[in-house]
DNA sequence: AATTCGTGGAA
DNA sequence: TTTCCAAGAAT
């Protein structure tokens, strides 16, 4: 059976580890994808990919990095412009902190490297939004330095070519892997080696039903010797989102809607959105808190009829979104910092996380006949 | 070490 | 519908 933890890391031997290199490095060179990350070697072109594809599919990056690399083609273009355009531009992609910590980073870079990314471990790894996998894989792919990128797929390629049973979601196992990895990486070629066992995780050794018949190292895996394929990697499972009530505002002025900043720390920090509260269990008429808060607020308001309801899944957390329209009657003449009155037509030249755009769009979308109906 | 950060696609 | 997850990092 497959190893556990505690067990001390297999020393493969040379000739397994020339066979490997081989096996892998020829099937990569007939199957690599043509990715847009992999025209060139520029180390900027390939760190931005690398942040966008964080825990995000490949085919889900890909429209998002050509646009985002037509907006900012050089690392200076990026760290010249403003963090909201920089935003606009990640607008969709979700986890909107590595598109601040990589705005920063940039910036970093431009000013304390001369625009030049750093080939140093070290330099590279304290900036922001760059961590251990991350590191290494710019610094394999961009600079050809043999050094370990472990991701997930490296992660499952490992567990089954070794048989180990250790649980992957910890962090002690990627620095195990990480040095079994090691012992792995050739001199030559480390980056294309580093992406080759990406590649094989993706095409080939999938999570789910991989496809050993085509795998060009199958001679070469301990858990397809074993059978055993299907039951690594030993992934701890997750907790599922927690649900909760929340209640939107499509709050109305006029010809301008009220759009609402998010706090700097916690979910969806920063971004801009509708006007978001809590809907408590108690409350019978969806809205009344919202109409409460805003009153706080000093803003003054007169609800109007649900314009519908949704539901949206963060990776922790379930929304059960309702809708809710509101006529602005008046306000004390000052509106907080983290408020503004935006013209409908506007709304969209905003940054909107996704859960936001949607409401935005059935809010749009609905009536004018039913949204004045209740005034 | 365990949580927290989005989103959309597939089984 | 639920579950899992996809080239992780920060806290």
């Amino acid at each position: 059976m497959a190893l556990k933890a505690g067990d001390s890391i297999p020393k493969p031997d040379g000739e397994w580890i020339g066979a490997i290199r081989r096996h892998l490095l020829d099937w990569y060179d007939q199957n690599r994808r043509d990715l847009p990350w992999r025209k060139n070697k520029d180390p900027y072109r390939i760190w931005v990919s690398e942040i966008m594809l964080q825990q995000t599919r490949v085919d889900t990056v890909i429209p998002y990095y050509e646009r985002f690399m037509a907006h900012f083609p050089t690392l200076k273009a990026l760290a010249q412009a403003d963090e909201e355009e920089v935003i606009k531009a990640w607008e969709g992609l979700g986890y909107y902190s590595r598109a601040r910590n990589l705005h920063s980073a940039v910036k970093e870079v431009v000013e304390h490297y001369g625009g030049e990314v750093p080939s140093d471990p070290d330099a590279i790894s304290r900036l922001k939004g760059v961590g251990p996998y991350t590191a290494g894989a710019i610094l394999s792919i961009a600079f050809d330095r043999p050094v370990p990128a472990v991701d997930g797929n490296v992660l499952r390629v490992l567990s089954r070519w070794f048989a180990l049973g250790e649980d992957i979601s910890k962090v002690s196992t990627r620095r195990r892997m990480e040095e079994l990895d090691r012992q792995l990486i050739p001199e030559e070629r480390a980056g294309d080696f580093n992406q080759a066992l990406m590649e094989l995780g993706a095409l080939v050794c999938t999570p789910q039903s991989p496809t050993c018949d085509t795998c060009p190292v199958r001679g070469e895996c301990r858990a397809r010797k074993e059978g055993i394929q299907e039951e690594l990697p030993v992934k701890k499972k997750g907790k599922p989102p927690v649900p909760a009530r929340v209640t939107f505002g499509w709050i109305r002025k006029g010809d301008r809607v009220l759009l609402h900043r998010r706090p700097s720390e916690g979910l969806l920090a920063g971004m801009w959105g509708l006007p978001t509260v809590d809907h408590p269990p108690e409350e019978s008429s969806p809205g009344e808190t919202l109409k409460q808060t805003l009153a706080d607020q000093g803003l003054t308001v007169e609800l109007g009829s649900i314009l519908g309801e949704m539901e949206h899944i963060f990776s922790h957390r379930r929304w059960y979104v309702t809708l809710v329209e509101a006529l602005c009657l008046g306000d004390g003449g000052s509106l907080p910092e983290d408020c503004r009155w935006v013209e409908e037509s506007e709304v969209t030249a905003y940054a909107l996380p996704n859960v936001y755009r949607k409401a935005v769009k059935i809010a749009s979308e609905t009536p004018e006949g039913i949204q004045g109906r209740l005034f």
